[in-house]
DNA sequence: CTAGGTGATGACAGCCACTGTCATGGACCT
DNA sequence: AGGTCCATGACAGTGGCTGTCATCACCTAG
């Protein structure tokens, strides 16, 4: 056994879950958390860049598991459609940890600060989608557009999926969003809203 | 004469905008704004809620302008059309203040904190926005993601614009990004890339 | 003209997020 | 055995932000 219990970043951000769940993320500090890891206060800060961050993984686990699914799309896929079997990966992640993201989620929409740092992540994740859209040819400002639409579909089919807890498939929410949102811009859809269409299980034929 | 200064408050938006320019705004504390400004630490956070806010004018005076332009457009108006009509008069505002929004983009593209409440200034935008599209019966979730969309491409063609200084006419860049997307998602573009059509003008006739 | 209320500001103490710096002592290598 | 490495502890300090009370020009009632 080593000189100290294995995985402080593990423990610390587990401890830092559990208080905010508890009392909130305002109401609980960094000391607090640090002592119930068994840690002090300037570890946490080893970590973890500010308080917030601990909510956040990092390494960009998620961001890689989209861009991978874009760039592995095939070729002839218009850049939305691409992006959508992006969204179906992410859908997956988030559907396999399905209670982690709802209860992640309620401690992020439940404060401002989170919010704030949430929507960098995906600002980022945006940019990371636009930077592959362009390996795959796409041209500005076609390449960020498509990208942030995509982050909109996102947002807004994951809202839906986290507020009616039990409710329907999140990737279904996603593309029947995608669908509605392609009727909205004038374009004639793609399938019918509901049950996607061709493109539906192409992510598992990557 | 009362028995301060008068206009506490926009002296210290002038020293806040000063200061930043000068030394970036980390380098800056509350307590000099304050200082220039003359007047207390305490007393600036009786005016602005935190030391970015400083940066974000408040009353929705912008907010305003763009909800206002999508109400009075014309109800035969697709969604997404009645946006442009929002984004026509954001242009608008944006570019009569041309200089002071490059300044003060400038200095919020510095800073990542300053970025991180501009994305959340946006997202409160972008909500006001559904909402007015609610009100002229556009159904979730079509309204949310039009609403999205907007934001895109506004932040989209304001860092464009913001990018090439004395470069092209902001509502020119916002119109053909949003007919680029169009495009984008499979639709036929409403009208010649880098030139408006027939919804161009609409704002004036509000 | 006076008494009392009002509201913006100053003064001051304090909490907490976050940082710089140095010390400590097991683990690991030679 | 000796030396280096490195995650952690200990401690002091900065700055954003808040609570609280005092101050004092202005206003209004009588």
């Amino acid at each position: 056994m080593g000189r100290w219990e294995p995985d402080s970043r593990g423990r610390l951000a587990q401890a830092a879950l559990e208080l905010f769940a508890e009392r909130g993320f305002e109401n609980t500090t960094v000391a607090e958390i640090a002592e119930r890891a068994g840690l002090t206060e300037r570890t946490f800060f080893r970590h973890y860049a500010d308080k917030r961050e601990v909510l956040f993984p990092t390494g960009g686990e998620f961001e890689n598991l989209i861009v991978t699914a874009i760039e592995s799309a095939p070729a002839a896929l218009a850049p939305i459609d691409a992006v959508g079997l992006g969204l179906d990966a992410a859908a997956a992640m988030l559907e396999q940890r399905g209670e982690f993201s709802r209860r992640r989620q309620a401690i992020i929409t439940a404060n401002a600060e989170l919010r704030e740092r949430e929507l960098i992540k995906l600002a980022s994740l945006s940019d990371a989608i636009a930077d592959t859209l362009r390996g795959r040819g796409v041209t500005d400002p076609g390449a960020s557009l498509t990208a942030e639409v995509a982050i909109a579909v996102f947002r807004v089919a994951f809202a839906r999926w986290h507020d009616e807890a039990g409710g329907e498939d999140l990737r279904q929410i996603m593309r029947s969003s995608l669908d509605e949102l392609k009727a909205q811009m004038g374009a004639p859809s793609s399938a019918p809203a509901g049950q996607a269409g061709e493109p539906a299980n192409a992510v598992t034929q990557v």
